[in-house]
DNA sequence: CCGTATCCCACGAGATACTG
DNA sequence: CAGTATCTCGTGGGATACGG
């Protein structure tokens, strides 16, 4: 077995915040503030979340030197590409709720 | 937000184990050393997660009176109906890993 | 505004040993 | 055979406070 890769998707998937931030970002890109309000995650779960997900590849940070700061986040097309696979999980909640 | 029942089926699927045990099953019920031996989980690690799946919904434990004992677990419905977000997880990683 | 630093608690999971 | 009992360690995540 050892179908690693797929595991390592599936235990950040699992991890807390992680389909919130997909599914914000998959409507385009968004700041750290924005992300934290719909979100509703603590700034530092946030934090490690997204770097967890730049790390697997899942995000791009972009910085704008801007007064005041201005940092906004996009999926990458990896990332972009697990959209089915959200829709599949919530066909399925949908159905065995 | 708040998608709770989406997001307890992936924190369940992210945990060690459960796409073993899904993948396994998948094929037809299986006793305890058999799953054992396929996932290559620890007693513990695997008699945990069928808690949990059986707790969810997705695995029914069924015991022979026999000598010696013999248990299966066999996936219900439920569960059954998450072979299409397994395919597309695996999709996923076919095309990027 | 965009995070990081701490402190803390709970729990996930490995290893090994043991029982109905 | 099919698990449970312990012990231990590492980490995930909440709350609050502070820094660039």
């Amino acid at each position: 077995m050892t179908s690693e890769p797929i595991e390592t998707a599936l235990a950040l998937l699992g991890r807390q915040g992680t389909y919130r931030v997909l599914r914000a970002l998959l409507d385009g890109p968004m700041r750290f503030g924005e992300l934290q309000g719909v979100t509703r995650l603590l700034p530092r779960t946030l934090s490690l979340r997204l770097k967890e997900m730049d790390a697997m590849g899942w995000v791009v940070r972009e910085q704008f030197a801007e007064v005041p700061p201005r940092v906004e986040y996009r999926l990458t097309p990896a990332a972009v590409a697990l959209e089915p696979l959200l829709r599949a999980v919530e066909a399925w909640a949908e159905e065995h709720a």
